[in-house]
DNA sequence: CCTAGGGTCTGTAGCAGCTACAGGGACAAG
DNA sequence: CTTGTCCCTGTAGCTGCTACAGACCCTAGG
């Protein structure tokens, strides 16, 4: 009855990306910069990894789609890592991710009304005077 | 009567730096990337700028404030060097560009939504578990 | 048996858009 | 004559990837 003999069939990295939809090199990017760990290698030296690379690099993922930064992803990692974090320390984090998107929005906004007023003035004609160079001419 | 004696005072590098709020570094990088032309040099080998180089410099700067990339920056340059800019051909680079900067802030308005309802559920307390790393650990 | 096709490995270079630094020359003031 | 400030050049660094070359390894088909 030899159980637990490595009946669990390894991911490869190219499991690993299609699993997760990250792209291949990215893996290698993210391991080299210290956001995955180094996982074990087959006899051949092929990286195998399990599960809990597939929850890591999901969780890597979902933190860059709300526009956490890497080091971000990294504080964060750090943070359940030591298990011993608390909500309280993650929430500062977030927070202040946050008022950096609402900085970003903020920021896009102001673009946004400056642009729309100026290419509101335009005529769009064959003509060569345009407001939106005459907008992009002054001094700010 | 010896007028036009170039009596102009050269501006040098740090100088349209100064002027312009650019950095000074930066000036050489546009002109390595044809953004901002090759100056005359003066005998010592300096840069020589004139007033058409503060302003296309400031051009350059404005439009980049307003989020045109750098090849954005390059097509409206080329316009209105080419003298037959018309109106309607700016409108349509604007425009596009108008475009992804909605499309930045809708993107950016998604994550804020998604951000501040999870940390909204957050204790903030002593405690290990956290609904802000829940939402990170979910496969999106 | 050999070959073709897929995977994997490594290091390295490229993209945007700068920014900074090292190591050298030029020039004015004290 | 030294000190300080400017300028010149090339090059490396930053973020977050992405892609490529050239080498293995493995499996299936003929």
């Amino acid at each position: 009855m030899r159980t637990n003999h490595k009946r669990v069939k390894i991911i490869r990295r190219g499991d690993l990306a299609r699993m997760t939809g990250c792209n291949l090199e990215t893996i290698r990017y993210y391991e080299k910069i210290g956001i995955m760990p180094e996982p074990p290698r087959t006899s051949k030296n092929y990286r195998a990894y399990d599960d809990s690379h597939v929850g890591r690099l999901r969780f890597v993922m979902r933190s860059r789609e709300l526009g956490f930064s890497l080091s971000e992803v990294n504080e964060l990692l750090a943070l359940v890592d030591g298990g011993a974090q608390t909500c309280g320390e993650v929430r500062v984090l977030a927070n202040a991710h946050l008022a950096t998107v609402r900085a970003k929005i903020a920021d896009l906004g102001r673009i946004e009304r400056v642009l729309s007023a100026t290419v509101a003035q335009c005529s769009g004609d064959d003509v060569p005077e345009c407001p939106v160079i005459d907008a992009l001419s002054e001094p700010a």
